[in-house]
DNA sequence: CTTCCTGGTGTT
DNA sequence: AACACCAGGAAG
């Protein structure tokens, strides 16, 4: 059984090291992986059989995640499409893997809605391209498709994490493709390189979605007052950020909103929170609405529902799989004193509050949202850093169970059900309804809870998941929503839609410099930076510390360097890390094809300002945004800019670093990276002004917002006491682009406390 | 890594 | 007003 391997990509097996003949290969049915038929422990009885024959990897799909695999009822005919494919002798090679790309991701994508304006087809030409550019750039040394879930090895090769674990799994411990030892780290947690996800997702995907805002309500918080980050009061200044006060709530959500937070309620950056947003913290979390409760893991009441959860590795049962995983309830712990939390149970836990808060939505079939914190260091799903919105969940069913600690513990299934891919898969869609996994431990459950009637959120053939019932109404209405709110949101969607590359550029962003990365190299932790950064931010690179003292050698002493973005050492990486070349590949490969499409912009939009330039001047005149043209200088500049400018400096300095990379290492490099940040800083004062005014603006306009009631009670007076929570690098919200205002950086009341 | 310990915020 | 809660620095 075990030790069955394909051929790798130049054809030689991986079990008996020649190279067969291409005919004398067969092709799995399935994944048209090449293999050798005479080093399969099975191979295929007859001739006939050939035709239809799977490999051992696709017959005996790994465990675990269910209902990943295309519709059963789909299957045989998938199989077919895929013989087809390969049977046709008029597709290049590059167009047939683009075909069985296009099937294994649930169908070729519709394009549907021609009567979209120039941008949008643009936008789906520009798509498709980098699509091609993906399928040509990204293969799994394995199993030769775009990676699913891809690993990167030290040695810098891409794999899906299935086909990772399938080949650790044989206790095979090298690269695949290369033979270069992989750390045993790796091999027990192998990481997800998001990065990579994100790009492949981005490019399958148009994110232009068309959902209009059908007036939805909006709530509106009076928090103006508050500074945009996490602050302290005079009184909570001693700890950490634990004692931190939530900065401004951005959403306008009530907190007792069910569901996805939709763009309409986004009236910052007209985004919402989409599925995959990281935020530092639970602070920052909280602000966007995704989970309100900073210490808390549930967000619900026990007579209404349960609206969020996150997994932060709190409760020892829990376990996790991605698309489905099992969560404990909270309680059944001693927190008297001032302890926020404490690991030992010492009594049972009950369905009550917001155990009952989440059976309640278990009962209704509510969503409810979920977010991940890298403190849930058990789970392959969790994020490396910060907390993350992994989309909406439906709880299928809930149940006690003697936990681990021999107390009674609630316990709840949930089924991911959102309408977007988790951030973890570079699947095109959302998920379909799944059948649910056999729970082992339902035998010895008890006050098992299923849900009778129809579930509120439901899967629709047309529209995918949404709400079948209507949502319980917001028990914390507040205000009869602003038209000028409105306005807000619908501008700020608008300047939500990036292009696709530019989206891309900025997910292949050296997580030291900032700036789109040159000679990428992926740590085992599944960072991404440029080599120069790397090396650079490390004076000495030697493995081990050399103790000589008086002509002798002692023992050598091991250096610990830690990986930049997270605690893990990466001092084993360090001694010979390898580019990822396909990486770099794709990276040059869109930032070509940027410089094209900004050309091409640029020239058309100068024909357009030429054409209607005299109307947009006494637009202007007035001050207030009124048509899009004012309108979209104003907000988009700032981010165009950073994107454009920062893409420019990389292809200079690119150029530069590619000369200079034969010659001597870090020193010019660091000279450059200073430069890049010397340029980006000017580049924000230059348009600092045109930020500021948007920032007045937008501010004048909640000003004028009615309220009930807010956060904001028990007399605090944040403008005058506050500290800021400390922030790593000041111009980390610069880097982030789009999404922070670069004017962020300094708040307002910070800005009122400096006048 | 573990332990200590602060005093936010929503719910009861 | 009391209570519970899957934080998060800092120190050991």
């Amino acid at each position: 059984m075990a030790g069955d391997l394909p051929c790798d990509p130049d054809g030689v097996c991986m079990v008996c090291k020649t190279k067969p003949l291409l005919e004398e290969c067969i092709p799995c049915s399935t994944c048209v992986t090449p293999w050798h038929p005479p080093c399969l422990s099975r191979p295929p009885e007859s001739l006939a059989s050939i035709a239809s024959w799977e490999c051992p990897d696709c017959a005996a799909p790994a465990s675990g995640t269910p209902g990943k695999a295309p519709a059963a009822g789909a299957e045989s005919g998938l199989v077919a499409a895929i013989r087809a494919i390969e049977a046709d002798a008029g597709m290049t090679e590059r167009q047939k893997a683009r075909k069985r790309q296009e099937l294994l991701s649930g169908g070729a994508p519709e394009l549907s809605g021609d009567d979209e304006g120039d941008d949008m087809k643009r936008g789906k030409r520009a798509e498709t391209d980098v699509l091609d550019l993906l399928g040509e750039k990204f293969k799994c040394s394995i199993c030769m498709q775009l990676p699913e879930r891809p690993v990167t090895t030290p040695c810098g090769h891409n794999f899906c994490l299935k086909c990772f674990q399938r080949w650790t799994g044989q206790g095979k411990y090298t690269c695949a493709k290369c033979r270069s030892r992989i750390p045993q780290a790796m091999v027990s947690h192998p990481r997800i390189n998001s990065a990579l996800v994100i790009a492949i997702r981005t490019a399958k995907t148009s994110k232009m979605s068309a959902s209009d805002p059908q007036a939805p309500v909006l709530h509106y918080v009076r928090n103006e007052d508050k500074p945009d980050e996490a602050y302290r009061t005079e009184r909570a200044k001693k700890a950490g950020k634990a004692n931190a006060c939530s900065g401004q709530i951005f959403v306008t959500i009530p907190p007792d909103h069910f569901g996805p937070i939709t763009r309409e309620y986004d009236p910052k950056y007209g985004e919402g929170v989409y599925v995959g947003r990281t935020w530092d913290d639970r602070m920052e979390c909280r602000q966007w609405g995704a989970h309100f409760p900073h210490v808390a893991g549930i967000a619900g009441q026990s007579d209404y529902g349960a609206q969020s959860v996150a997994l932060s590795g709190g409760y020892e049962d829990d376990e996790d799989h991605g698309e489905w995983f099992l969560y404990t309830g909270s309680g059944g712990r001693d927190l008297s004193g001032n302890k926020r939390t404490n690991k030992e149970q010492s009594f049972d836990q009950k369905f009550e509050k917001l155990n009952q808060a989440l059976r309640v939505s278990c009962l209704k079939g509510y969503p409810v949202r979920v977010v991940r914190s890298h403190k849930e260091k058990r789970s392959s799903y969790a994020p490396e850093k910060g907390v993350r919105y992994d989309g909406v969940y439906r709880i299928e069913m809930c149940w006690r169970k003697v936990g681990i600690q021999g107390y009674k513990v609630c316990r709840y299934l949930f089924v991911r059900c959102d309408n977007d891919p988790a951030p973890w898969t570079s699947d095109t869609y959302g998920d379909r309804p799944r059948p649910l996994p056999k729970i082992p431990e339902l035998k010895k459950a008890t006050d098992v809870t299923k849900r009778e009637e129809s579930p509120a959120w439901d899967y629709d053939e047309q529209d995918g998941w949404k709400w079948i019932r209507p949502p319980p109404p917001s028990r914390k209405m507040l205000v009869s929503p602003d038209p000028a709110v409105r306005k807000q949101v619908k501008r700020a969607m608008k300047h939500s839609q990036n292009s696709v590359r530019e989206m891309l550029l900025k997910e292949f962003c050296c997580l030291i410099c900032k700036n789109v990365m040159k000679l990428p190299l992926t740590t085992p932790c599944a960072h991404n930076f440029c080599k120069f950064c790397l090396l650079g931010s490390f004076d000495d690179l030697s493995a081990v510390k050399e103790r000589t003292r008086g002509g002798r050698t002692l023992r050598a002493q091991k250096i610990v360097r830690k990986c930049p973005c997270c605690p893990n050492d990466i001092s084993d990486f360090l001694q010979n890390p390898q580019v990822n070349r396909e990486m770099m590949d794709l990276i040059e490969s869109l930032q070509r094809k940027d410089e094209e499409e900004c050309a091409d912009r640029l020239r058309e939009e100068g024909n357009e300002e030429a054409e209607k330039s005299g109307a947009e001047e006494s637009d202007n005149n007035d001050g207030k945004l009124s048509g899009e043209g004012s309108d979209h200088v104003e907000k988009s500049n700032p981010t165009d800019e950073g994107i454009i400018d920062m893409d420019s400096l990389t292809n200079k300095e690119s150029n530069a670093g590619m000369k200079m990379s034969n010659g001597e290492d870090g020193m010019e490099d660091k000279s450059a990276d200073q430069n890049g940040n010397l340029a980006e800083n000017s580049n924000a004062n230059t348009f600092g002004d045109s930020n500021e005014s948007t920032f007045e603006s937008v501010e004048a306009v909640s000003d004028t917002l009615v309220y009930k009631e807010g956060f904001v009670g028990k007399n605090r007076t944040p403008e005058k006491d506050f500290t800021p929570c400390k922030r790593k690098i000041d111009d980390e919200t610069v880097l982030t682009g789009g999404k922070k205002a670069k004017a962020a950086s300094l708040t307002r009341s910070q800005k009122s406390l400096v006048e």
